[in-house]
DNA sequence: CACCAGGCAAGTA
DNA sequence: TACTTGCATGGT
């Protein structure tokens, strides 16, 4: 008796991510040397093509500012022009110096020690920065301070609105809550199924849709 | 030329 | 709460 309790199926969330991970193989994410350095790329990729944030970082990484110190002395007109290629480049300068006068001034410069701080009340500290908001707070907390947080971007929503897994104006935290509750609870999870949604949604669910027909989740999933 | 890319905040109703 | 707009570079 109850042995259908071991055939239960796995909730559709976790079998598309064994879909995407089985094709795709391991993404290694996030692509950066330091949790600074992926903190600071989380910032500067918002809404911008990631190799227009790499350019923004390379250029700070060739004057030998990338440290938090560093880059909070540097004035606010300098640090626009470093990160010019990201576009938005002057809200992105105030961005990270927001960021940065926290991280100073709580933690010393140390992101490390940043990463001590229990997850809920950090991620409240990171959303009451000016600029920071969901995806990039939880950005920083998973790939840069490996907390468990699922990331949920517009590649998330696009994927899972037009396969239906959710309401196309689903909120943030509404899908946030539907991936981790048919998830375990697992940082390396979290960050490769954030990583192969971006995969799959850059080759086959873009805005501008190019036929979702080819797309490996098209097997399984409605439409 | 138009459209998009690993968002966010501020203003309006 | 739910929409709208400004922010901006670089690729297709």
């Amino acid at each position: 008796m109850k042995k259908e309790a071991l055939s239960f199926p796995f909730p559709i969330i976790y079998r598309m991510f064994i879909a995407l991970y089985s094709h795709y193989g391991p993404q290694h994410w996030w692509p950066g040397d330091t949790p600074f350095e992926i903190a600071v790329g989380a910032i500067l990729a918002q809404n911008t093509a990631w190799r227009n944030a790499e350019r923004a970082i390379a250029n700070i990484k060739e004057k030998g500012l990338l440290d938090p110190y560093s880059l909070f002395d540097l004035p606010e007109r300098e640090l626009a022009s470093l990160v010019r290629p990201s576009g938005y480049y002057n809200q992105k300068a105030k961005v990270l110096r927001n960021f940065l006068a926290l991280l100073i001034r709580d933690y010393g410069g140390d992101l490390e020690k940043m990463g001590e701080e229990e997850l809920s009340s950090l991620r409240d500290k990171l959303l009451a920065v000016r600029g920071i908001g969901p995806e990039t707070a939880d950005s920083i907390l998973l790939y840069a301070l490996n907390k468990p947080i699922f990331v949920v971007d517009a590649y998330t929503m696009r994927i899972g609105g037009r396969h239906k897994l959710f309401p196309e104006k689903a909120s943030y935290g509404e899908v946030q809550r539907l991936f981790m509750d048919n998830l375990p609870y697992d940082v390396s999870l979290y960050n490769e199924y954030h990583a192969l949604l971006v995969r799959v949604g850059k080759e086959h669910c873009r805005k501008r849709s190019r036929e979702c027909s080819s797309c490996p989740l098209s097997s399984f999933l409605p439409q």
